[in-house]
DNA sequence: GACAACCTGACC
DNA sequence: GGTCAGGTTGTC
């Protein structure tokens, strides 16, 4: 469900509710969403303060005392919520740490997110982090315009391939093409460096607009408070098929690329 | 590249 | 009953 937008809001959220504090609990209810390999044991964490909390990519980290950490990524369906009201038997409920004033709760319905136990020193080499290109808000404008016009796929999907740029999703990249004009089928490599330097500013202005708009909640996102973001009443194109596109009326279409949903506007998008 | 797999729920 | 969903990974 998150990208970019969605991961930095809950990471925001959680920062302001819990930096400073020491875990008292840890319960894992499901197995299944924690990584197999772990770096130490889960009980470990009793007793040590979160230190910080980051976003690279998609994926939110957690740093405790001791060099103990947390990689967690929420896929389609996960979340991350600080609630102390809330009873610890809901059905998808699969992990919880309680610390001294609050509570943060791991909820997943599908079950495709992942928590991973590991030490400080080795997040880097975590395999999902290792292979990660870099920040959108990090990379050059002509640096960004260099490995996407590298890339010999739709550029849709080079925008989407996280080792390419690390962060954007379905819906951003339908969102950025539509702001750029371009047709997410181009060949990444045969758009234009004029175009991309455009389309790396219209990438930043897009994830930039959500962020101030705390996500997108088009299904089940909610930020750290438990709360709803507001992009989804902004979007242009994604999930809009068949309604008239703002700019210039055309009907927004909707084909499959890389076995995703692609939305466009094929007037304003060449 | 396309496609299935991992899961559950919502909607038609 | 079928289709779809903010993701990632592995296999043709």
């Amino acid at each position: 469900m998150p990208e970019l937008p969605e991961v930095e809001t809950i990471a925001r959220d959680l920062r302001a509710a819990l930096i400073g504090q020491s875990v008292v609990d840890v319960f894992i209810v499901n197995e299944t969403i924690v990584e197999p390999e772990r770096d130490y044991d889960v009980a470990q964490l009793i007793g040590k303060r979160i230190k910080h909390i980051d976003r690279r990519g998609k994926n939110l980290l957690l740093y405790f005392e001791y060099g103990l950490a947390i990689i967690c990524h929420l896929k389609m369906t996960g979340r991350l919520i600080v609630d102390n009201t809330e009873k610890n038997h809901d059905k998808h409920l699969h992990f919880w740490i309680q610390f001294e004033k609050n509570r943060l709760l791991f909820y997943d319905t599908r079950k495709f997110g992942r928590i991973c136990f590991i030490s400080e020193k080795r997040i880097g080499r975590h395999a999902r982090l290792a292979r990660l290109g870099p920040e959108p808000f990090d990379i050059t404008n002509t640096r960004f315009a260099q490995v996407v016009k590298a890339r010999h796929k739709a550029i849709k999907l080079t925008l989407m391939d996280q080792e390419v740029i690390a962060g954007i999703g379905n819906i951003y990249a339908d969102e950025s093409l539509f702001a750029a004009g371009i047709r997410p089928t181009r060949k990444s490599s045969t758009v234009s460096r004029q175009q991309l330097l455009r389309l790396h500013w219209h990438v930043r202005q897009t994830l930039q607009k959500a962020l101030d708009n705390r996500g997108s909640s088009v299904n089940d996102y909610l930020d750290g408070n438990g709360r709803k973001g507001n992009f989804q009443n902004l979007i242009e194109v994604y999930g809009r098929t068949g309604a008239a596109c703002r700019r210039c009326g055309t009907t927004i279409k909707r084909i499959i690329l890389g076995g995703r949903s692609t939305h466009y506007c094929p007037h304003c998008q060449r």
